[in-house]
DNA sequence: CAGTGGTCTAGACCACGCA
DNA sequence: GCGTGGTCTAGACCACTGT
């Protein structure tokens, strides 16, 4: 019974089968999709489909009049899962709790001004908050929303709905940015967290733009252990 | 000159805005392809090209019978480049230099076994060194080979490549996890990475599977100030 | 069982980019 | 120019799953 339910993966597995086993070496052409149809015995669509899926995993590379060929470096990539730090702790059986810490509507700083590229700097929302799991402070987060976009906001009661869960709700992105890097915590931070000072935390620092268009920049000082997995 | 070439990313994009404007609210269903298909003034293979391409970005969800529906809870994501050091310095006007520290044949340890999921255990290839950009220590890095799958790389002399590289050309995987972490530097690793104790660093943990066989987890531990930026 | 999305086809035309 | 991949179509059949 070798009923094929999808040729289209079955082919992009013994095309990658291939690749992987050398008898398509990094760097090799390969056969023209008509030729490819012809072999596998298919239409040329279901080849399309299955090199396409093979190019967008960074496998092989397609050119126009050139052919398809075997990517020489193929770039690593992972992709890591932003957490919804309140689901992300009541999935590990932790009570989620969270508290405003300040939240005042202040000119733009610098530093944002720079990663919003905007040219004329307005008044920003700017939040503090902190999420715990079972009383434990968990994340820290420091935040900046452009409230041209969302003005709405700022009739939000933020002490009960954190502004993430809001924004995630009602202000949805075309794109996003992310950095992530370590930092000691200096005394403030330590405390916040209720942390020694120096312990090396992750900070997800993460902007999001809709139609390139501001909206929300966030740094989420994680607590000490915390990781990072790719999804 | 309303001339269209790509129909389906034009579909695409004005149902994600309607999606984003709230005329298609989260929880909504949205019209049977065909249907789509007429109101679009095309075939429905062409909706569902542009239907499957928002589905992979998580934005609608489809089920067979039941419909397309706009994502209730679209979880974040982000796609980070994991670096080949060489280039990475190199793109940065640095001089890359590498250095082997350690080389040993040795039993797997257990941490590496849980990871790998092996039943029985083998002696691995063990080794450690140091990356440079212009003679300063850059990545500091820890990595166990399964020479079981790779059994040449014991004939290379990896001090002229670097492990990284070689696994890199010569054994491609299937499927990588990774796992991020920030940690305070202890005295060992402060005076292999030139910085001081405590300082905090991101730990990159990464292991590779081919057909589910582990071939290698490497730990990269960067110099302070590293970041991990999303693509 | 029936409705919806998933796959496949054969063929057409288009667009890019190498020669 | 012309060869290759990219898009589109109209229609067929299949597979999953809600009712």
């Amino acid at each position: 019974m070798t009923v094929e339910k999808k040729k289209w993966f079955d082919i992009k597995e013994e095309i990658h089968a291939k690749i992987l086993n050398k008898t398509y070496p990094p760097g090799e052409k390969l056969p023209k999709d008509s030729d490819m149809a012809i072999e596998y015995n298919c239409a040329r669509t279901t080849i399309q489909r299955a090199m396409r899926e093979l190019a967008q995993l960074g496998i092989v590379e397609r050119r126009r009049k050139g052919g398809t060929f075997v990517s020489q470096n193929r770039k690593a990539q992972a992709i890591i899962d932003i957490p919804i730090i309140h689901h992300e702790v009541e999935s590990m059986n932790g009570t989620y709790k969270y508290q405003m810490l300040y939240k005042n509507i202040e000119p733009v700083p610098e530093f944002i001004e720079e990663r919003w590229n905007m040219k004329s700097p307005k008044d920003v929302l700017h939040i503090q908050c902190i999420h715990m799991s079972d009383d434990t402070p968990y994340i820290y987060e420091d935040r900046w929303i452009n409230t041209t976009v969302t003005p709405q906001i700022l009739d939000v009661n933020l002490n009960t709905q954190s502004a993430n869960e809001w924004l995630v709700k009602n202000c949805p992105y075309n794109e996003a940015r992310v950095k992530i890097y370590a930092i000691n915590a200096d005394k403030e931070l330590a405390k916040k967290l209720k942390i020694n000072v120096n312990e090396a935390i992750i900070v997800i620092n993460r902007t999001t733009w809709i139609n390139n268009i501001p909206i929300t920049t966030v740094r989420l000082f994680t607590k000490p252990g915390y990781e990072i997995i790719s999804s």
